[in-house]
DNA sequence: CGTTCCACCTGCCAGC
DNA sequence: TGCTGGCAGGTGGAAC
């Protein structure tokens, strides 16, 4: 489900709800047969922590307290949502009662989300993380940096930006989106893309996400935000899941295929 | 090493 | 109506 624009749209939802930082007062875990399994003792250690903040790296959520941070992977289809009461939903698995009195849940039906406890400041930290590419929307990420990484490189461009560990936080409905806005075919040699179209790519990447982050994301099937809102940003999609319709530049028909094994849209006319 | 393929899971929708 | 097959926003490990 959630590429950055999605994580960042629940980001925000988050901290706007945590804002009185309230403490974990209990937790339950109904089921933790997620991608790795987690275990109920592991989280348990977030109980009578405060939840001090909510931050954002790559798709990945973080919920830190004094201790630890919660590491959350939204996988394809997780969520997190605020309950009054004793509200319960099929694929609930994670449950913080905070002291304000509501729950804060986390639910996933094909649970390929991650949840994982690190101590701040542990080795584990960087575990996690991994080899993590930069943040698209920050200064790292720049045509100079997309045109030494993309040297050499034989997959498709598309590909590449779809590897977190070259950039991060983009997924299969934007690397579509920018390579559109970019005029850059999706099935073009990552290694051969020219020192101009690097330029045009990394505005591109920026300006879709940016712009997806302020219509809230794209709710192509099943995302909200933490708060239960849809996101706006599937009706300005250019290419994504428009396979056969009219070019919204140039009226050709949007083309489609499946590119390693992800549905790919372009516009044969406009990209080249 | 770089790259591709597939499994991991449930839900939904089109087509029969 | 009900079944089946295909597909879904991600990731990482196996296989080449």
């Amino acid at each position: 489900m959630p590429e950055l624009p999605e994580v960042e749209t629940i980001k925000r939802g988050l901290v706007q709800r945590l804002a009185r930082k309230p403490r974990i007062t209990a937790i339950e875990l109904k089921c933790g047969d997620l991608r790795r399994p987690v275990r109920e003792e592991e989280l348990g250690a977030l109980v009578g922590q405060r939840l001090t903040a909510v931050t954002r790296r790559a798709k990945y959520l973080v919920f830190v307290t004094e201790k630890f941070n919660l590491v959350n992977h939204l996988g394809m289809t997780g969520s997190w949502r605020f309950e009054k009461g004793g509200g319960h939903l099929k694929h609930d698995h994670f449950v913080m009662t905070l002291s304000d009195k509501t729950k804060l849940i986390y639910n996933d039906p094909r649970r390929f989300g991650l949840l994982r406890l690190v101590e701040t400041g542990s080795d584990e930290h960087a575990a996690v993380w991994g080899r993590l590419g930069p943040e698209p929307l920050e200064r790292d990420f720049d045509s100079g940096y997309l045109w030494k990484q993309t040297r050499g490189c034989r997959s498709s461009i598309k590909a590449w930006l779809m590897d977190q560990r070259r950039v991060v936080g983009v997924g299969n409905i934007y690397a579509s989106e920018a390579l559109f806005q970019a005029g850059i075919r999706p099935r073009r040699q990552a290694g051969r893309i020219k020192q101009a179209e690097c330029k045009s790519l990394v505005t591109a990447v920026r300006r879709v996400l940016n712009s997806a982050i302020d219509s809230g994301g794209s709710t192509i099937r099943d995302y909200r935000n933490a708060t239960g809102s849809e996101g706006g940003f599937q009706n300005l999609l250019s290419v994504y899941g428009r396979g056969g319709d009219p070019c919204r530049h140039c009226k050709n028909r949007i083309a489609s295929n499946v590119l390693a094994g992800r549905s790919t849209f372009w516009c044969p006319r406009c990209q080249k």
